[in-house]
DNA sequence: ACCTGAACACCGTTCAAGT
DNA sequence: ACCTGAACACCGTTCAAGT
């Protein structure tokens, strides 16, 4: 159940959550998410990994608080340039931060904690939404947006281009590869893939990112243009109505 | 090493790939990710764990195999419609198709497989953003994006809120505790996520989905329709030039 | 060529017991 | 209040040995 307030005038506990965060993150830089275990993460208190449990009440609490703790000191978005320039910065910026930490997106993805940092860019990207001018409902739909398109794009580029294949084998090797691969399909039934084997296996992550990037923030800017021009087919927030899938 | 083709008559293997796949599927709904070992795989064909390493390298290939298994019956985009509505309803249905599958996201993020399953849907669809008139180079893009978004977004969609408080709790109990915790924040601190509270937590998770595909499809519009007018600072696809991480 | 037994080096988690 | 020892029920993977 893990206390929050030490109410008591409790002797200091020697552990502390802050102390597993810490050491979970250490950890996570030096092994990888595939050794990070709590038995590890005690190891580095040196303690014995059944006393984690006293702090935490599993593995997944302890992912949910490195969730956090790898924000810690992310930058929010910044405060020169239109709304386009801030986005696109700390997005970038945002991209950066999470592919500089080991297998970050890795513990972070799926993973919607709600901690002080992740509160604190919230707030910040909301400010600079809403002063752009978009409406409270779609300032929040593009923090949410943005926010989940980075999560899955560093994911994606974090991960091996396929684990069965990681021996070895450079970024370009790979691509290689795969342009040889897709151009060796049979042409009546892969024209396309065929066709463009280059155009596939060119770009690389960053220009991928960029790209994406870029189309979100025109499609985000022309929410504040047209308005109410054309009728997209969006759906009305349908009130209480149960979702399809459950 | 696992052999392709049963060159020699070699008396029939009694296991084979495809049962391998097979199999590993009916675990992974039956038990989740977290169930998918490699013994139950076994147990499931009646047969020990070590037999499996037989036919595949490791877990990891297995993944890979299951990742296009995973594949298999999902439907191209349609024919009928202009091209947004086209790459609308595939990756309406696209989504769809994973949700039916329980933690395909998980097994699916951030593994590029390419195999069979995958490279039909990518023909289809290539073929669809061609004939809309994307270039060459803003189809495979445009391809790549799509595929991130529906993916990245369905594996938050299959996680749990948030993994330490899943206990019990509906839909809708959740996102009102989490919009109490919002409104609960100091407001000189966290003036937006205050005033959003409302708006950050109310949209379902179809909403959001539609939200950040009308966004997508509207920013792939612009693309055919500016062209060449105002110039967005997208960054020209740097030769051989290293990137900046590495 | 294909499968098994047995082992190695790990896991997360619980719980009585210590202090 | 906090930590440990010891155990339970698992893991992925290897490898000599069987057929």
């Amino acid at each position: 159940m893990a206390r929050d307030s030490a109410a008591e005038g409790a002797a200091q506990p020697g552990l502390t959550r802050q102390m597993l965060v810490a050491a979970g993150l250490r950890v996570l830089e030096r092994e990888g998410i595939s050794g990070l275990s709590m038995r590890k993460v005690a190891a580095e208190l040196g303690v014995k990994a059944a006393s984690l449990y006293w702090h935490v009440r599993n593995k997944e609490q302890l992912l949910d608080l490195l969730t956090d703790g790898l924000m810690a000191d992310a930058e929010p978005p910044p405060r020169q340039g239109d709304w386009r320039e801030q986005l696109r910065e700390y997005s970038l910026r945002y991209r950066r931060h999470l592919l500089a930490k080991r297998d970050s997106a890795k513990v972070v993805a799926g993973r919607l904690t709600l901690g002080p940092n992740l509160l604190r860019l919230m707030e910040e990207q909301l400010d600079r939404l809403r002063e752009a001018g978009f409406s409270d409902a779609d300032a929040a739909l593009a923090n949410y947006l943005l926010g989940a398109f980075v999560q899955g794009f560093v994911l994606q580029e974090q991960s091996p281009i396929s684990a069965s294949e990681t021996e070895g084998a450079s970024r370009s090797e790979v691509a290689r590869a795969a342009a040889d691969r897709l151009r060796g399909l049979p042409e009546t039934a892969f024209p396309n893939l065929v066709a463009l084997a280059g155009d596939l296996t060119a770009p690389s992550m960053d220009d991928r990112f960029a790209f994406g990037l870029e189309r979100l923030l025109d499609g985000l800017a022309a929410l504040l243009t047209e308005n109410h021009a054309h009728p997209t087919p969006e759906p009305a927030p349908l009130e209480g109505k149960p979702s399809p899938h459950e």
